[in-house]
DNA sequence: CATTTCTTGTGAAAAAAGTAACAAATGGGC
DNA sequence: GCCCATTTGTTACTTTTTTCACAAGAAATG
């Protein structure tokens, strides 16, 4: 039952790498293929062999010697890790061009993440729909992720109002949260926080062109 | 002059803290802020003195001891640093919900790129424009790229084209992408790619979620 | 059923990154 | 001009993460 060895701490970046194994899973299980091996599976994703089988060696054997591993089995066997076993629905905030870009995206469903509301402060969004989930005005947010006991969410809200909106949303009960807002959000440290900053990671792709350098 | 040690090399990490630095910095400049220690600019980061000090150390000795930063002199420093101190056009190819939403995304300016010019392979968006910029149809991808010289592309085409686009791009001078889509790209390695996988990222927030464990 | 060929799981080694601690500057007050 | 409070830059240390290397398990072959 998802036995860990407590001994060892689990690297954070494992953690992330999961999710990337569980998608190429995914891959081959559409292509009906059954069993695959460390080798063959790192071919489509950006590490070794003895990555990917150390970091599922931190939650258990899961593969056969001498054979490789069961492309169905170890999907479950991922998602039971991760939690997306079951359906997550996620609320998100603010449906700017960003927001409204989000609701119809069909990548959190590959991980059973379903946007289940929609908040936005410009009163005259609320009502409209967007891939089938309404806006609603901001003022009901608090009530509603409270009752409809929501744990996750996008926060896609402009700057300067993402540290009192992200408060806000801990204090309705708010566990976990993705930013999209370039800020850092100053939150209780059992609320996890994580970043997706598309500029900054441009930055960085710049200096490495300008330098020349291999990216590998 | 952006002189660096050479006998260190630099953590990739520390060039991605570099963008956020410039935009803290860069706000501390909007509120008239002159000078700034590594203590206190810190309280705006999701890290500690000790790093900031350090990751501008490998790029030289910006500070003076017992002030601390001047900001605006620090914000050109990174600037020149990440290369961001000049206007980097770039492409978006793949104007579907994301890419259109990029279009129309300012927080690019702030490290001096603009997107220049967009492709879609659907024909019939060639001509309709978001945020100043008309969508091109795909047919006329390479020469464009080519004639406008660009060199980052930012890829937001479903999963399933994105190896080959990304091979396209290459073929025409782009040598770094930022990709959006879904999968791993193989591409030579002097081409710089970075990757902003939303999905993933909430894969591991849901796993944080679930352990309860603090994200600090 | 012994042998060969695979391929995993893992402990040990290596590399990388982050943290701490402190000597060396800096400026202000007196 | 000397002392004191600051704050940097850097070296040394600690922790984390990655990579290596190989023993052990599994199937296939004759």
């Amino acid at each position: 039952m998802g036995r860990k060895k407590n001994k060892d701490i689990i690297p954070h970046e494992a953690i992330r790498r999961l999710s990337l194994y569980l998608r190429a899973l995914k891959w081959l299980s559409r292509k009906k293929i059954k069993v695959v091996s460390s080798d063959e599976i790192t071919k489509y994703l950006n590490t070794i062999p003895a990555q990917f089988r150390k970091d599922l060696s931190y939650f258990g054997g899961f593969g056969k010697r001498g054979v490789g591993y069961n492309v169905e089995a170890l999907i479950r066997e991922i998602e039971k890790i991760l939690g997306t076993n079951m359906v997550w629905d996620i609320a998100l905030i603010g449906a700017g061009k960003l927001g409204t870009a989000l609701l119809g995206y069909a990548g959190f469903m590959e991980f059973n993440l379903k946007i289940a509301i929609a908040f936005d402060n410009d009163r005259s969004k609320a009502g409209r729909v967007f891939g089938n989930i309404r806006i609603e005005p901001i003022s009901r947010m608090k009530k509603e992720i409270r009752e409809k006991k929501i744990k996750i969410a996008l926060l896609t809200v402009p700057a300067q109002y993402a540290q009192k909106i992200s408060e806000d949303l801990v204090q309705c009960g708010i566990k976990a949260i993705l930013n999209f807002a370039p800020v850092n959000l100053h939150l209780a440290n059992d609320i996890h926080v994580a970043h997706v900053d598309m500029a900054s990671e441009l930055g960085s792709l710049v200096y490495r062109l300008k330098h020349k350098s291999s990216h590998k």
